[in-house]
DNA sequence: GTTAAATTTTAGGCTAATCTAAAAATAATT
DNA sequence: AATTATTTTTAGATTAGCCTAAAATTTAAC
């Protein structure tokens, strides 16, 4: 029931490189933990045996549903501290990652919830994660770049590729930041540059260039709601 | 600069051992951390080439003045911690420290400034401790039994000895809580219990029985100011 | 379908932090 | 002061997590 910082640093990278249901390879495991393949095998036995993961030698691994519950916990609570390390320490979007990835191994199960409280129960992280619930459900997430966001959807500014000093510039000058609502109105075939609105009344035009710097994500509620009903 | 998990349980556990500037055995150390005391003989070797203690074999040892400074630090994050669990999380004045324990080992020098600034610069944790400042400095505690609190000096609740929920019924009834301004007015001999004021207008009486569960603390700014007078 | 290349695992070692048991030093007792 | 008791240290082993180098397996290439 209880993890090593190790074993979770494993847990969590797996849950990482297994989009969906693909199986995962020791050497892209080791590259992102920046450790030896050998390494890898070691804790994969280990994982194995703690039933956390499918594994056959030479054939890759993915978590099993026990392993994706722990994931999840681990992921829940990387997201919300970095949501109460932007939020509430004003750290940068930025900044937010490493201090959080030591704060995820606290594993207190109460501390985690009340945080959440604290925090309103956020949904997604200053990066435009979701953020697992206590029961390890996530809302939908459907993150693009604005360039490719549909015309008329509102959707929230969830993060910026390139934090360089002119880009935060250009945003601060606009007044986007993280969870500003945020608008495609038209789209002009000539420079690809948008018109897009940030609220009552603001509208302004953006390039190209800063547009695809920009990742924005919006709900699927509607479509959702109809699955839900449909399957009910 | 950085210390291992284990360093720093060892180097608090002989900072809050050694009151004052008194050596500390390698059996006192070892109880301290539920260790074998030839667990805390390698510990201590380490340390000592770490230049953090003054350590000769058989005589005991005590922190230096680098080994307080990295005390201090350690103290000072898991103080700040402990406050915020009790004030923003809404933890129990008990249920803080193990938690704590954890988030202490958490090294972020912005973090635990930023938490502190976020806080409002607390001085004093939930159980009447004082918080080390980011420059290792604490103020003057002077945490007693509200029963030995002298006759008007305004103090402040800092903890509660019997946590049943008979002493925090009545706490609550009263409006005492952690950081309540408290003042004695008046003792009676007959029976011990106290006339105490715990704002404007607002008068009661309090048994001895309870009065002897209520710690509080009061700062002894005058005097203090009058050393340091004296010493510049 | 062999051979070559890449991947993965095994074998054996290293370090930090712990332990037990035995030896050394200090403190207490008569 | 000599002996006993206590405390502390040393010696040697263990475990988790990592490493390198070599062997085993799978994949790719001819």
């Amino acid at each position: 029931m209880n993890y090593s910082v190790s074993e979770e640093d494993y847990i969590k990278a797996i849950y990482h490189l297994q989009r969906d249901q693909q199986t995962v390879s020791t050497n892209a495991l080791a590259a992102e933990l920046k450790t030896r393949p050998a390494s890898v095998t070691d804790m994969l036995k280990k994982l194995k045996t703690k039933k956390l993961l499918h594994y056959r030698p030479y054939q890759g691994f993915k978590l099993n549903p026990e392993g994706r519950k722990v994931a999840l916990g681990i992921v829940r609570r990387h997201r919300l501290w970095e949501y109460f390390l932007a939020e509430k320490l004003k750290f940068g979007w930025n900044e937010v990652h490493d201090v959080a990835e030591e704060l995820e191994h606290v594993g207190s199960r109460k501390l985690i919830d009340r945080l959440d409280e604290y925090l309103g129960f956020p949904r997604f992280d200053p990066h435009g994660d979701p953020i697992p619930d206590n029961a390890g459900k996530m809302h939908v997430k459907n993150q693009v770049k604005l360039t490719e966001l549909p015309l008329n959807i509102t959707a929230r500014v969830s993060g910026v590729a390139d934090q360089s000093a002119d880009m935060l510039e250009l945003l601060k000058h606009r007044h986007i930041a993280i969870g500003t609502n945020i608008e495609v109105i038209k789209k002009f075939d000539f420079d690809q540059s948008l018109e897009i609105k940030t609220g009552p009344g603001i509208f302004f035009s953006i390039s190209k260039q800063a547009a695809q710097n920009i990742f924005v994500h919006y709900e699927l509620e509607k479509e959702f709601r109809c699955i839900a009903k449909r399957s009910a």
